[in-house]
DNA sequence: GTTGACCCTGACACCTACGTCAGACTTTAC
DNA sequence: GTAAAGTCTGACGTAGGTGTCAGGGTCAAC
């Protein structure tokens, strides 16, 4: 399919699979009149890609952690990649604790001198 | 205290209380020569913006926040305040639980493709 | 009176995932 | 045959917090 179509099927912008494409994270063939052409299965992928982004995955991060869901798995890549995401989920973690934490002593400092 | 030990002692750059100062969120005298001077209470205001932009609050948020928790409380904006602090906390919290799954599932994959 | 440490403002650089515009070609529809 | 829609590459813009450099005052010590 080409790059329009595959656009709305994933809901991502065309500029966004071009960036995608960019930074390694996605292939496509090209036709003789230089447009790209996606296979059935890029459909997947894009998702893949999105919804790790949307966690706060970078794109970098991306190129390591999608052979391991998606494509073949290259398993001596796949331990450090599980330590990275592993780390980055405890700094989330910790920054929502901490929000929950400022939205707590907010509303006691609200309560008390209202 | 002038700006160099007032970025000793709070650990903040000499260019981010600059910029805190540029974004409203701190205060400075200024002496005849032109150089800031601060009082001993700006190391507890610069510790607050510090934890809270490590939390992943922006300095737009921060100027809003500040008020709640250091300075005068203005009571009637902090509600407002708290709901966008909540509603960051549960964004924040949602992705650290996306990112618990990720890594759950990284490690189900190379358990059983080992 | 000079060195060196400290301070000032202004401005460009960085990163990340795009949005958006320009200029040009291809294909489709009428 | 022409207009419209789709695609191409290239490049600049954005937000946010900070690094860093440039060019220039200030002050204390020797």
């Amino acid at each position: 399919m080409r790059i329009g179509e595959l656009s709305e099927r994933t809901g991502a912008s065309v500029r966004s699979l071009r960036y995608y494409e960019q930074q390694g994270l996605l292939t496509s063939e090209r036709r003789t009149n230089g447009y790209r052409d996606y296979p059935p299965a890029a459909v997947a992928t894009v998702d893949a890609i999105r919804s790790l982004l949307r966690v706060g995955l970078t794109t970098a991060l991306l190129k390591d952690v999608l052979p391991c869901t998606v494509g073949e798995r290259s398993e001596a890549a796949c331990p450090q990649v599980l330590g990275r995401i592993a780390a980055l989920r405890d700094d989330v973690q910790s920054r929502a604790r901490r929000l929950a934490e400022t939205g707590t002593s907010l509303t006691a400092y609200l309560r008390d001198n209202r």
